[in-house]
DNA sequence: ATATCAATTGTAGTTTATTTACAATTATAA
DNA sequence: TTATAATTGTAAATAAACTACAATTGATAT
């Protein structure tokens, strides 16, 4: 069980994935939404992006991006943005959970050779 | 065997993952390498960005970030940087080749409901 | 010591990306 | 048609990244 995902994280370094955080820019590109309402659903609390420092730019993680694009769906759909918000946060709660648990996975051990 | 990727997949988006593309100043905070180094190692051919439209900023994949780690490593273990790359470059064949099969892992199928 | 080459770093001036803060538009339901 | 939600537009300012120069550091050979 945790033998599965110390094989996963050697190929993958879940470590290195949590830190790659994209600008606002890309996560449109990506994602297929406009910037202008990456910020929008931001002020309304859909989303929070990384601000490390204080006036400085939004930075997003995959799970941030994972949570746009379920949004997005659910708008697709006819769900409201509120609505969209709280039913795609339930199921970010697996989400986080399954993801945390994988990043929480220790490395082997720090020193080779 | 594809099931576990199948399984993988549903939690982790590799076509999304894929697509995070960090920007040059993300991935020298991620790293530690100064981005004046970044440049200079893309100039020797160290690594290669994403640079869909000309005349943009550069963008690094996870692979890409993963790369350079592994040449610093080697260089912090006295290895020139021409040998470091061929070393890493050997490696990086696997890493390449493990994503690859992890990401075109068909998702289930498209159209759910 | 000094010449040589690899590796890295510095930076000015310019271009590209993002931000904020204002307002306008579109869509939907009462 | 009025009210509210959702989205979009944009100008001016700030931040991030680019290029193209050159300088510095470190190791190795002469």
């Amino acid at each position: 069980m945790n033998e599965d995902a110390q094989k996963l994280n050697a190929l993958l370094d879940f470590d290195l994935l949590k830190k790659l955080v994209v600008g606002i820019g890309e996560v449109s590109e990506i994602t297929g939404i406009p910037t202008r309402k990456i910020r929008y659903w931001e002020e309304k609390g859909a989303i929070q992006s990384e601000t490390n420092i204080e006036g400085s730019t939004r930075r997003y993680n995959y799970l941030n991006v994972k949570k746009m694009l379920l949004i997005q769906e659910m708008i697709d759909e006819g769900f409201t943005l509120d609505a969209a918000i709280k039913k795609v946060e339930k199921r970010m709660v697996t989400l986080n959970d399954a993801f945390r648990r994988l990043a929480d996975t220790v490395p082997d051990t720090e020193d080779k050779e």
